[in-house]
DNA sequence: TTATTACATTGGAATGGTTCTCACTTACTA
DNA sequence: TAGTAAGTGAGAACCATTCCAATGTAATAA
């Protein structure tokens, strides 16, 4: 479960937001922010039922709604077929693998310039007024790449 | 509909794929190569309906998926609920809008070197071995900017 | 050409992630 | 503390996509 700090923390991110502050979404994102592991609604639903037993996925699925309206958080596909939800506080991209859906962070000195220009770029050539961007790198995880023998070791 | 210089390169590129040319799949990726609409399922039956008119929707998500394996076509998600298809012949991304959905494509000189790179600090920081990447930028596209009012004229 | 056969196409049913509905509850404001 | 707009939860509905089994066909070799 979430450290005070957490709850503390993400308290003041639903209040700065003007988000209605209920035990579900202060919970839900508790969790989001602690974990990096990139959940679905079934993944958080299952994670929470110690603390919220009773709690519906459509309310599960409002809350993450509603946080990705407000830039809290990101949608991601991995090709499994559901999506999966990531708690964006800092600037990052990520590499998903092709074989089993296994989705890591990635960042490097350097990268906000990388998003910067590349967002300047594309409103020049466009005429878009951007808002923000996804990036995403395909390929196998290392722990694949032994699975499937591409890699020894 | 497609020329026949589309419709000669189409069908090389089947065959270069090892692909058992249908018709269905040689109309597909004609209509593919020479649209950059960005379409839905739904959208690819409508407009094949002259030269398709009994083509079941399996057949279109059977050869698109076929695609997408032999990497000649990309999916993309703009908002809307369905998967939209793209030909992937030369290297470019996209900027969607996030009012109404619209899909162009972009580039500019230098994005391969631009693209290279993120592949290549993903694969030294992640270790994936990697295979591809998606680039999408969002924002309002011109239309939208003036129907909000945000910019004149 | 013709026969063989593995693969593709169809259309209808099934699937399953997400949204919708509505009665009930609750967090905020004054 | 009361009033009210907003959030919650259970289940139904939705609908894009996949699955299935029967039928059709492209590729290959005799
Ligand atoms: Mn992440
Ligand atoms: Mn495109
Ligand atoms: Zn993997
Ligand atoms: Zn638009």
């Amino acid at each position: 479960m979430a450290s005070n700090a957490v709850m503390e923390e993400t308290l003041q991110v639903l209040k700065d937001h003007k988000l209605r502050v209920t035990p579900q979404r202060h919970i839900i994102l508790a969790y989001l922010v602690s974990h990096h592991n990139h959940p679905t609604v079934e993944t958080i639903r299952d994670a929470l039922s110690k603390e919220l037993p009773n709690i519906g996925s459509s309310t599960i699925y409002n809350t993450l709604n509603t946080f990705v309206d407000h830039h809290l958080v990101v949608e991601l596909q991995n090709g499994d077929g559901s999506t999966h939800y990531d708690y964006f506080g800092s600037p990052h991209y990520h590499a998903i693998c092709t074989n089993c859906g296994r989705i890591v962070d990635v960042t490097y000195p350097g990268f906000s310039d990388t998003e910067k220009s590349l967002e300047e770029k594309t409103a020049e050539i466009s005429g878009y007024m951007i808002s923000g961007n996804h990036m995403e790198v395909y390929g196998l995880c290392p722990e694949c790449q032994i699975k499937l023998g591409i890699k020894n070791d």
